[in-house]
DNA sequence: AGCATTGTTTCACA
DNA sequence: TTGTGAAACAATGC
């Protein structure tokens, strides 16, 4: 599940276990871990406390304090952040901190494509697609030759969105996902931009990208929630993806 | 069985 | 050199 909503729902979840004090890291998984050796992550963990939890995107971040490392967090293609749950089944914990008093926080993930490292480097990960604003998001979205679509998903010109939320930040905003990005005039990049917002705001308020209002017709045989034409369905970007071809022409 | 998948990185090519 | 697109990655579900 996880587009921005979802990376903002993990960062509220992790600012839960601030100030516990770390007295075991699970960092077996040298997949999720790399490059790190199995005990690295923990012998730079225990005995510290994290001390706040932050997000641009996708990518997750939580210091421990000034003379500690940081330590960040991406949860892939199908993580999440589960404090003081359970341990899950099989090994879909792939990463997990235990804290003093028997407190837990994992990255749990089945798919495996989640990461856990010391000090990230976020160095390429471009502004926040929720913060961004006017005029640095009309300079960075609205040039190439790409298509839109591929244009939202770069996480190094803004960060955050996914192939959900550039549907349905699309389909708001009623531009086709195939049009060359750098075609766009000024004002298509500001109402793209306010859609994308607010698709962003509703998301995070209503539970996760999912609860989009073009999501219910996301699937094949789908009409436009708004005018009932079926729904045109290719790859672009890489991507599956769903539009309108009446009210997203192009 | 085969294919697709809500993400990111790497590699090939123009 | 820069930008673009496809493949690889791991595992699961339809």
């Amino acid at each position: 599940m996880p587009e921005l909503p979802e990376a903002e729902r993990a960062r509220q979840q992790i600012e839960r276990v601030l100030g516990r004090e770390i007295v075991a890291v699970d960092d077996r998984d040298t997949y999720v871990c790399r490059p790190h050796a199995p005990g690295e992550i923990a012998a730079a963990l225990v005995g510290r406390r994290l001390t706040s939890a932050h997000r641009r995107g996708k990518f997750l971040w939580v210091e421990t304090g000034d003379d500690g490392p940081e330590l960040g967090l991406h949860l892939g293609m199908a993580g999440r952040i589960a404090v003081d749950e359970p341990e899950a089944p099989r090994h879909w914990d792939r990463f997990a901190l235990e804290f003093a008093g028997g407190g837990r926080m994992a990255l749990r993930d089945r798919r495996r494509l989640g990461r856990a490292v010391i000090e990230p480097d976020y160095s390429h990960v471009g502004p926040d697609a929720a913060e961004v604003g006017r005029d640095v998001f009309r300079e960075r979205v609205g040039r190439g030759s790409a298509p839109l679509k591929a244009r939202l998903l770069d996480q190094g010109v803004i960060a955050g969105v996914g192939n959900l939320l550039a549907d349905e930040t699309l389909w708001r905003a009623k531009l086709s996902p195939k049009v060359p990005a750098g075609e766009l005039s000024v004002e298509e990049l500001d109402r793209l931009r306010r859609e994308l917002r607010a698709a962003t705001r509703d998301a995070i308020r209503n539970g996760g990208v999912h609860t989009g209002r073009f999501m219910p017709s996301r699937e094949k045989g789908g009409t436009c929630p708004r005018c009932g034409t079926p729904l045109a369905r290719d790859t672009v970007g890489g991507r599956t993806t769903y539009w309108c071809p009446r009210d997203q022409p192009g």
